[in-house]
DNA sequence: CACATGTCAGTTCGACTGACATTG
DNA sequence: CCAATGTCAGTCCAACTGACATGT
């Protein structure tokens, strides 16, 4: 078995986890979030007013795992959804103001924490890696 | 926030997720492995006699973690550890023969899973996703 | 009625930390 | 003594499925 060969999974896996156990570490536990929360808080900054069907199938969990997500986030204050709304189930779910500022004040501590991880990795190939994953889809 | 910016951890946590589920529904399975059972396979087969505590560092999971694993994979009869050594603790592990052609056996399936989740990357983005991610390390 | 959505409940999986014995 | 290893035990997190109410 050649380097070629090796499955994608495999590779994804590891910088994947790692990534996630540094971010989490040193940035968002600190705050007192978790990373699913965070990718949460994520979508909703590009997609203000995601219902929470919306959000499971962006994030591909399932709806019952966002919805524990975003309860999360409305307990601490990041996130709001009205309590009713004027038809439909569907209540669209957005970052408080003050969810926003902590996405902003966290995201130079993700970046770094990235660097770290991404170390051994040229810069020329580190973006590269970005537009490739990017391509994917933009939830 | 432009796609420039946005952070790599959150774009390789919905590919890792991803790939990992479909390759665990349709082919890993079916076979009665989990996703980290293959994992640990994998490292195996590039690296016959791998200890417990570096297939966990391999891995980037604890010793502990791993250890379960490879608990499991001995009960199925896809790893051999002596019993006993003659020095020290660390029990070198490797694939049995049928471990070997399990492997084997599944790469085509994994390989065509992985295709699925990848559709809409390019061929020539595909085997740079790969040659980034292997430069991290190989285990 | 079919269908999507939101949510409660129970469960499983896979990781963690702590503790401890053993070996070099 | 110290460092590394293997392993037991307990815990926690984050996903799952099933079930069901509600709304178009």
């Amino acid at each position: 078995m050649t380097d070629r060969d090796e499955p994608l999974g495999y590779l994804l896996q590891r910088l994947g986890s790692a990534l996630r156990a540094e971010v989490t570490s040193t940035v968002l536990e600190p705050h007192g979030l978790t990373f699913p929360q965070y990718i949460c808080m994520r979508i909703l900054a590009r997609h203000p007013g995601r219902s929470n069907a919306e959000l499971a199938r962006d994030a591909m969990v399932s709806p019952q795992a966002m919805n524990m997500v975003v309860r999360g986030l409305q307990d601490l204050g990041w996130v709001t959804r009205p309590a009713t709304v004027a038809s439909g189930r569907s209540r669209p779910a957005e970052l408080t103001a003050a969810g926003t500022a902590l996405l902003e004040r966290t995201t130079p501590g993700i970046r770094a924490a990235e660097e770290r991880v991404l170390g051994p990795i040229p810069d020329q190939d580190r973006r590269e890696l970005r537009r490739i994953l990017a391509a994917l889809g933009q939830p």
